[in-house]
DNA sequence: GGTTGAATTGAACGGGCGTTCAGTGACAAT
DNA sequence: ATTGTCACTGAACGCCCGTTCAATTCAACC
């Protein structure tokens, strides 16, 4: 046996990549082998060679991936307006964008040890351009005088580190939807920020 | 050549939890052999296993242990007064005590899926355990009318999520110093928390 | 319907894995 | 000086790893 019938790489591309972003997430990348990857998608390990140079760049595409479809998401969002619905909208999108995406987010945060260093920097780069999106709307408000921050490059990250951490716990389906999460944390978030009273939720 | 000169149990153990301590932190339990670990303290493989039943159990016990001894520092803290002074004192203590122990911290966090089901449920209880310390501030500062929360289970969450994070970038000798970030996330969690004013940093 | 190129197999490569255990040298107690 | 136990070695067990490649079969086009 060789080829097998129906086979196309159109099909076997994304299957691997959902694979292993499936098992990536699940196991870690260091736990999952090629073979397992190829059991998931039903093809010997030989085969994903052909659709990726090595493991290491599976993975770093996989990361690499994500953030861009998520810089590329709130580059489309492009909200306008004051810095305080800026980050209200921050903080939706944030929270929303990474819980449709539990899996890649995941990989994002924890495999970065796994990477070589020229993949680690050039992922570090694009994670580094999401901060800065949300750190220009926190300058932003400091200038115009609605928000309150003692340093903004801390607050970028510290409320970046509390919106992900829905990750940890949100299940579809569990005490609260997810537009009632989000009211929860924008709540908190622009609280945090001090920004001055707005339109009550 | 059998038995080392000078070799001590009181010695060896200790360093063999320090070497994996050190080295499942860098790169993650699944990357790291017994192997590696024995040639880190200085000796074969199979004399680890004097010391530890098995690799899953050497990480067990260094999670449980370090959540035991989270648990016991803040017990020994015990902080008097109003809701306020006590999230105060909690968000100092979490940082501080988190910073002086990275490693532990980031296998804590990181590693819970490597853990066997038995295990991770014992882990998993001490951590619930730490949340619920936090919980409990809030929900008497709720009482007191001093905090002004939606949901002190989600806060309790966002909280220790945005403190732990700190873990993420802080290095000793960098641009703030330990008791400077401590300022700044107490100034933004008692604003995220909606806590009335009090004395000024 | 024959040809060509794409998709895949299956075996092999060298190496590392966690764990066990008989054997051995060093220390402590007598 | 002898004994007994402690700490460790070194080899072995069976197994899995990432990756390569010649051979093979299918799909697509002329």
């Amino acid at each position: 046996m060789a080829r097998k019938p129906g086979s196309r790489s159109e099909i076997t591309g994304p299957r691997l990549r959902e694979a292993a972003l499936r098992l990536f997430a699940r196991d870690g990348y260091a736990a999952v082998s090629m073979r397992q990857i190829a059991a998931e998608v039903g093809v010997q390990a030989g085969a994903l060679y052909l659709y990726t140079a090595d493991k290491q760049s599976l993975l770093a595409d996989l990361m690499a991936d994500h953030l861009e479809a998520l810089l590329a998401a709130w580059a489309e969002e492009a909200p306008e307006g004051d810095a305080r619905a800026r980050l209200d909208h921050f903080a939706r999108f944030h929270i929303r964008f990474h819980a449709a995406r539990a899996d890649a987010v995941f990989i994002a945060y924890m495999e970065l040890r796994n990477l070589t260093p020229g993949n680690f920097a050039r992922i570090e780069a694009l994670r580094r351009r999401y901060e800065t999106e949300l750190e220009q709307i926190l300058r932003d408000g400091q200038a115009e005088g609605c928000f309150a921050l003692p340093d903004t490059k801390l607050a970028a990250m510290a409320l970046i580190a509390m919106l992900t951490g829905v990750n940890t716990w949100f299940r579809e389906g569990g005490r609260l939807s997810l537009p009632r999460v989000e009211d929860i944390y924008v709540d908190m978030v622009l609280k945090a920020a001090g920004a001055t009273a707005g339109p009550p939720p």
